[in-house]
DNA sequence: ACTATTTCCTGGATGC
DNA sequence: TGCATCCAGGAAATAG
């Protein structure tokens, strides 16, 4: 499931692969609940643009298209931005034409270097949408390097799970399942502990606990589980490193307790209970 | 203004 | 082996 080391580690991916070129035709397929553009729009805007840039911004990827340039050396004229949420099963793929399409292919866009950028996911649960130049922001703040003081205010007054309040993308935009738990793991924090009950010296454990494990999970190329790769087709490593996430029953690797799985707000969440309060 | 719950979706795992 | 059922979860929609 990609959260923002995955997400992270696609964009630059896909950015060393595909910036300079340029989208000659799109062809998009007709499951509409992926679109929250429509498939009109969506070609538009693609149809003709050169890749100026991808980059993360949250857990979505974001690709700044811009004018194709007449000369090498003249400048951008930015054109729009192209907006691909990979939900929890979406892939952007960089192909050769010629390589057989993968099932629940929803996007194919020729480039102009004869290679194709593709858009998979079976659960279609992504998001693709085409917004004007410049204009999109995550819906929350950006957890790395966040502000520390906005970062304690933001969790004031909540009575929801802190677990919860992590996955609120609102106020942080970027962390997931994975990332919660391991987070709450490294700050000694038990996921059910209401938000407004932690107190300063807790989220500032927590504020470092995010830092360090987001940077981990970037340096290891984000956690492969189930499906995910990158845009090379290569694993991420992080999976390796999770202490709480997916060890229900096995021993805490500080304390040897078995770790425990309780659901919060429908996601499986995973804590020690001696480590943890 | 918040919070909790339901819904969307397929494939892999599990059970009989 | 085959078939039914369950489960994974990001985020929008809905209900309270």
């Amino acid at each position: 499931m990609p959260e923002l080391p995955e997400v992270e580690t696609i964009a630059n991916g896909l950015h060393k692969r595909v910036a300079g070129d340029v989208i000659e035709s799109v062809w998009i397929g007709d499951k509409s609940n992926l679109l929250k553009s429509p498939a009109v729009e969506i070609a538009k805007m693609l149809e003709g643009a050169e890749i100026a840039h991808a980059r993360r911004a949250g857990k979505h990827i974001v690709i700044d298209l811009a004018e194709p340039r007449r000369r090498k050396d003249s400048a951008h004229k930015p054109r729009g931005q192209w907006i691909v949420h990979l939900g929890m099963t979406g892939r952007v793929l960089v192909c050769d034409v010629g390589t057989e399409q993968a099932k629940h292919t929803h996007l194919v866009a020729q480039l102009r270097s004869g290679r194709e950028l593709r858009f998979v996911d079976p659960r279609r649960f992504g998001k693709l949408q085409v917004v004007a130049a410049e204009s999109f922001r995550a819906p929350g703040d950006e957890p790395i390097g966040a502000d520390r003081e906005r970062f304690i205010k933001m969790f004031k007054g909540r009575k929801t799970p802190i677990k919860s309040a992590l996955l609120n993308q609102k106020l942080l935009s970027g962390i997931g399942n994975i990332y919660a738990d391991e987070s709450l793991f490294r700050s000694a924090i038990r996921p059910r502990r209401r938000a407004a009950t932690l107190t300063r010296n807790d989220l500032m454990r927590l504020y470092d606990a995010i830092q360090v494990v987001l940077a981990e999970a970037i340096a290891a190329g984000g956690s492969s589980v189930s499906d995910y790769v990158d845009a090379n087709g290569d694993e991420g490593f992080f999976q390796l490193e999770h202490r709480v996430y997916g060890r229900e029953a096995e021993p805490c690797m500080v304390c040897a307790t078995p770790i425990k799985r309780v659901v919060i707000a429908g996601r499986s969440s995973h804590y020690c209970p001696k480590c943890q309060k």
